[in-house]
DNA sequence: TGCCCAATAT
DNA sequence: GATATTGGGC
């Protein structure tokens, strides 16, 4: 996987369930898991769905929404106050739409199913995570084996852990200097809350943005030296002070948007 | 109010 | 030193 596996809202190894009565989804799935490094079980009923989850636990469940049985919707209800659950269908009609996300499903995706897709389906399973135990998202590991059962307290109850502070990997870095080379590196819209949207990274604060901008500013103003800026630095091996155009030039047309089309080839298509 | 940002705290 | 929080100003 990449680089962001040091990033503690990664998760590795995320396990995945999946339910669909087209054998040909179901090996869609399993290509696209296996090439994404998740562990993947796949089966093609919903019965079956129910035995995978009594003898073991699974971080998401992906389930086809127009399967021959007619219990597919009531298993979604009866399972999604535990995992996040992910519908799909080639024909998402409102009605197929609005019945899984009633029955708390948090997604629905329309077939041909996307890989990017399933590059950021763990967000369900941090932000489940977040609303429900406040857990950070490196405890969502894969705790295996355990039953699962409808009651909360089957649930696992730890101490709740302390929020640790943001530490600004290279990873982060290019996505924050690329947020940047878009606004405009002076401009007045190079603002903490424009820029986390054009970063889009899970569970980033403003606030932590701000921080990072007015840490930015400094080395701009020539205050602290790019190397305390930024790790970028360490291997980009200079510390003069850009001009915005150098800058352009510097962060927005070399390597790290080769980089960055590696790691979010979906973000790179919107630039 | 919400947001920004410089100063200050941890 | 790096990041989080605070508080005044817009």
């Amino acid at each position: 996987m990449t680089s962001f596996t040091n990033n503690p809202s990664f998760p590795v190894g995320l396990k995945v369930l999946a339910v669909d009565h087209d054998i040909g989804a179901l090996c869609t799935i399993r290509d696209i898991c296996n090439d994404l490094c998740y562990q993947v079980i796949t089966c093609c009923t919903i019965s079956d769905a129910r035995n995978y989850l009594f003898n073991q636990n699974f971080d998401i469940i992906l389930i086809e929404a127009n399967m021959p049985s007619n219990d597919t919707f009531d298993f979604v209800g009866q399972i999604t106050s535990h995992f996040p659950v992910i519908m799909m269908s080639l024909d998402p009609t409102p009605s197929s739409v609005m019945d899984s996300i009633t029955q708390g499903a948090c997604a629905f995706w329309s077939k041909p199913l996307d890989e990017n897709q399933f590059k950021i389906m763990w967000q369900h399973l941090v932000r489940k995570a977040l609303s429900e135990t406040r857990e950070l998202p490196q405890t969502l590991e894969v705790k295996g084996g355990k039953k699962r059962g409808r009651e909360d307290v089957d649930l696992p109850k730890q101490p709740l852990p302390k929020k640790s502070r943001l530490s600004w990997t290279t990873d982060l870095d290019k996505l924050f200097l690329s947020a940047m080379n878009q606004l405009g590196v002076n401009s007045i819209n190079a603002t903490p809350k424009k820029i986390l949207k054009l970063m889009n990274f899970p569970d980033l604060t403003t606030g932590q943005v701000a921080s990072h901008l007015q840490k930015y500013r400094k080395y701009l103003k020539g205050e602290i030296k790019k190397s305390k800026f930024s790790r970028l630095s360490a291997f980009q091996g200079h510390d003069e002070i850009p001009t915005q155009q150098q800058h352009l030039t510097e962060i927005g047309e070399c390597d790290i948007f080769f980089d960055l089309s590696e790691l979010f080839p979906d973000l790179v298509d919107n630039l």
